[in-house]
DNA sequence: TCTTGACCTCAACTTTACTCGAGGTTCTAG
DNA sequence: CTAGAACCTCGAGTAAAGTTGAGGTCAAGA
């Protein structure tokens, strides 16, 4: 088996810095065993935890969120499949949500921008939840949707 | 006509906060007339202006490249539908991009999140650019791609 | 006229996700 | 055993997109 990893390593073999992997730390996404030097050591699965760190992110999920996640994986054990595929389900749904929200705007782009509707009450993109008219003054854009 | 419109107006009908207003003139991207008791005023075209300065924050663009965009619009004559049209062409390109790696993502996330395949060096999710073994020292989570 | 609400500027603070540097320690190879 | 690389902590800085507050002015109704 090889042996532990150092900060260093664990930096080169995920790609991302020494100085992100301290902050992560800090923020709770991961931990590290520490030397008799205090200096940092990680087990191998450690680079599988920063793998899926790196994925939320890049589908969207705030650290805090994914640190909350990550929280519910189970201690002691070392997560299996199945504990990776629970996280996964949720941030699908997730990933889901903002591509129907994304393709929806984009439909509706060159129709409205162009067409000179902004101007007019019953924009889509104005009134991206159909909420208007709902109640209060005037036409408002709400909320992103 | 009506006439041209206060901050607070202009804030109530398009629905962003007074001080969003500041700040947006302050990065240029919209601006407005003094009265000569120094307060702004804003023609009705503003709201259209603002309305497509959320549309496209809503798509993801940041703000600086929003007022690059806006910064292309004609000075001097009121922009008409085929110059927001010529705008909603480059975001549309842009947002397309977007729902692209969304769903690459998405497509990707239970297959290899869930299988354990995170921790081989063929895994599509880090490697997103397939630029695995071109180089370096061991398998990378590269950019998000 | 007076008061209240809307407006003004400017500086500072907020959050997210990091990066950088200073000052000091530990580890490893020659 | 010593040089240099790698590591440590902690505080500050960055960027984006605003929000909040202090201190002061303007405008409209009773």
């Amino acid at each position: 088996m090889q042996r532990e990893l150092s900060v260093g390593e664990v930096a080169e073999r995920s790609g991302v810095a020494v100085s992100t992997l301290h902050f992560y730390e800090a923020r709770g996404l991961i931990r590290s065993r520490r030397t008799a030097g205090n200096q940092r050591r990680y087990p191998r699965e450690i680079l599988r935890r920063i793998a899926v760190i790196r994925v939320a992110q890049r589908a969207g999920i705030p650290l805090a969120t994914i640190a909350a996640a990550l929280a519910t994986l189970p201690e002691g054990r070392t997560p299996d499949a199945s504990d990776w595929q629970a996280l996964s389900q949720a941030w699908r749904a997730d990933l889901d949500a903002r591509i129907t929200r994304l393709t929806r705007l984009r439909d509706q782009l060159d129709g409205c921008i162009g067409c000179g509707c902004l101007s007019m009450q019953a924009c889509p993109l104005r009134n991206p939840r159909d909420e208007l008219g709902a109640e209060g003054p005037g036409p408002r854009l709400l909320d992103p949707g």
